[in-house]
RNA sequence: GCUGGUGUGGCUCAGUCGGUAGAGCAGCUGAUUCGUAAUCAGCAGGUCAGCGGUUCAAAUCCGCUCACCAGCUCCA
């Protein structure tokens, strides 16, 4: 017999080598159904896996991460399952889970198109019809290596030969005809697929390189039931409504024109919005001991060699050549701040310096990548480069985590942290690389963030924590940034001098905490779906008379607000009041005054929230007391 | 840049087998003076992304270019 400790610290004793799928049906006949995968001692595992010792078991089901992982991962396998059916010649690649869904990248001399796609969906239904087992085995790197070669599967053989130094066995999955190279989980039958979709097929590069081949990717995304997928695309659906490329040309905030592709224009509405966030911006960080400088957006090229960022760049960053002069239109604000640090003696009591700069760069970034506001070619950065003494680097890091972490809860954002170390092809020493990215690592953990590690991901300068930002529809932004640099003081020979009456090399750090103000709206525009609150609306309340004796009333109350400093517009054309209400609704103008005789009369107004409402009656200074509150606290309705 | 898809008035879309472009909203004009998400009528608006080709005839078929969309690579 053997002891199962259970996720609730429950204990149950089995028969040894009863399968983890026993004791879930032992617990209930739903969970039993539900199980995708189970955990035995913290470890992933198939729900058929035999317990041959005491050990402590969660199972897993659709509802988990990973269990969801394990049913998509067998969505994908019955995919290239599909595929091999249809078409024997294409090669296989991988095919993982992912956070929606599932994929799998196929090498085929014919690329997929939309129609090719419903006839794999049409086989794959045929799989999951026949209700084909997943049996899982294992053989020696060099059996599975024959396995694959007989296969006529290369990409699979060089999978395997960069696995095969590890030593250990090599596991497989094989329903019926079908055998995939795979460290599983599984479901254990392809009839529990009860739902999928295949949603797009594109090009995707082998080890997600572009010198490599380009394959062909096909996404999916699979449930145990048909509702849960039509749930899932009605979400989606609506996620889409609010992209802020079509609320941007709605609300008249922003456009962007096939005449300047990644150039976006700013309209008066976007200003006001933009002007917004760039006072609170500039508040807070005056506050927190910044001074603000403004560097020219073009420059000498030489600079930029001279910074070392011309060797590391692709030369797709640069906009160069100016009528011959060797000037460069900067992609970067770092090398300017340069200079104006060095352009006098520092003392070590005057650090750290604190220099930020809202400046204006551009790229000329692979137009496949351009995307609204999020990927521009032009775009603001609030740049900061703070200069410092070694000793300051941990709690300067600190204190800018903690300036990102409130700006970000100000506009309600969850945001996730990535850390990026040495790339290759980067400068300095190891010593000095370890020494950034400890400092970088304290400071998470000072904090008690969580953070994931990107290997190799760090610029050529030195190391840095990404904040990240999610779209409507779940795609993740880099905003934030901080970047530890040991090189670039030295390429510029910057100085202070010490205690000791030496020279000195300060640190530097380079950081951004909207990443550029121009992702940043996009971000916040999606976030809010174009609602912004009251303090962010770029027109915050939309004065409304019912008839044209209203007028001369609503004109009064107009010009109050308006002294008030409120964002105000009045709307007296001659339509129903139905009708302007329903336009300052769709406009998303958080307070409409409606006001009529009634209103006239007694000196108030009729307040209507968008989000809530008639609001009943309140004179004019109740109502500005209101806003202003709102306002005033930044408040997110 | 790469792979696939898309491109019809300001916006959302229809347009059959190739036969020479249509609606709603928005706009303008007039009437209506109205109480919390669309008042009625009329008018105007299109080189069907651009260029080239096939054809008696192209929005429709083919090619190239541009832009956009999704993804890859890159990145704030």
């Amino acid at each position: 017999m053997i002891k199962v400790t259970l996720k609730g610290g429950d204990i149950r004793e089995f028969e040894t080598g009863t399968s983890a799928e026993s004791v879930a049906k032992s617990l209930g006949a739903g969970l039993y159904k539900a199980a995708c995968a189970v955990k035995i001692n913290g470890e992933l595992s198939d729900i058929r896996t035999a317990l041959d010792s005491d050990c402590e078991l969660e199972i897993l089901t659709f509802e988990s991460e990973e269990g969801r992982r394990a049913f998509n991962h067998t969505a994908s396998h019955i995919l290239a399952q599909a595929v091999k059916r249809l078409y024997p010649d294409v090669k296989l690649t991988i095919g993982p889970a992912i956070e929606n869904g599932f994929y799998y990248d196929f090498d085929t001399e014919k690329p997929f198109t939309p129609d090719v796609l419903e006839k794999i969906e049409g086989e794959m239904k045929k799989i999951v019809k026949e209700n084909l087992t997943l049996e899982r085995f294992e053989l020696s790197p060099d059996e599975a290596i024959k396995l694959m070669k007989e296969k006529d599967e290369p990409y699979k053989v060089e999978l395997i030969n960069t696995h095969a130094s590890k030593g250990e066995n090599i596991s497989f999955y094989k329903q019926s005809e079908f055998t995939e190279l795979c460290a599983g989980p599984h479901i254990p039958n392809t009839g529990r697929v009860k739902a999928f979709k295949l949603t797009q097929c594109t090009g995707a590069y082998w080890h997600g390189d572009s010198k490599n081949k380009m394959l062909q990717r096909v996404y999916g995304i699979a449930f145990p039931k048909a509702s849960e997928l039509e749930e899932y695309l009605k979400i989606m659906e609506e996620a889409k409504k609010r992209d802020h490329r079509k609320i941007g040309r709605d609300l008249d905030l922003f456009d962007i024109y096939p005449e300047g592709p990644g150039f976006p224009f700013f309209l008066p509405k976007g200003m006001v919005l933009r002007n917004l966030l760039e006072d609170f911006w500039r508040s807070e960080h005056a506050k927190r001991g910044y001074q603000e400088i403004r560097t020219p957006m073009i420059l000498s090229e030489e600079l930029w060699h001279r910074s070392g960022h011309w060797d590391h760049y692709n030369e797709n960053m640069y906009f160069t050549k100016i009528d011959d002069a060797d000037f460069a239109i900067k992609p970067m604000n770092c090398p300017g701040g340069m200079l104006v640090f060095k352009r006098k003696m520092h003392s070590y009591k005057d650090l750290p310096v604190r220099m930020a700069e809202l400046g204006l760069v551009h790229r000329h970034e692979l137009s496949g990548t351009l995307h609204g506001l999020m990927r521009v070619r032009c775009f603001t950065q609030d740049d900061a480069h703070i200069f410092m003494t070694p000793e300051q680097i941990e709690s300067e890091i600190i204190g800018v985590i903690d300036l990102i972490d409130y700006f970000y809860s100000i506009f309600g954002f969850e945001y996730f942290v990535e850390l990026s170390t040495r790339p290759e092809n980067s400068m300095g020493s190891d010593e000095q690389w370890n020494m950034a990215t400890d400092a970088l690592k304290s400071a998470l953990t000072h904090k008690g963030m969580e953070y994931k590690i990107n290997e190799g991901d760090g610029a050529f300068y030195g190391p840095k924590i990404d904040f990240h930002l999610k779209d409507c529809i779940g795609r993740t932004w880099q905003c934030g940034t901080i970047q530890l640099d040991f090189q670039m003081p030295e390429r510029f020979e910057l100085e202070y001098t010490g205690a000791d009456g030496e020279k000195h090399r300060p640190v530097m750090i380079h950081r951004v905490v909207f990443g550029s103000i121009e992702r940043f709206i996009g971000i916040l525009t999606e976030q809010y779906a174009g609602a912004f609150p009251a303090w962010l609306a770029p027109v915050q309340v939309t004065v409304l008379p019912i008839s044209e004796r209203h007028a001369d009333y609503a004109a009064d109350v107009l010009a109050k607000l308006k002294s008030a400093g409120i964002r105000a517009e009045l709307d007296a054309r001659n339509e129903k009041i139905g009708y302007r209400i329903r336009e300052a609704q769709m406009q998303k103008v958080p307070f409409m005054l409606v006001m009529g005789d009634k209103e006239k009369e007694t000196g108030t107004v009729a307040v209507r929230e968008r989000s809530d409402g008639d609001k009943g009656t309140m004179n004019v200074e109740a109502f500005l007391d209101m806003i202003k509150e709102k306002v005033d606290s930044k408040s997110q309705q």
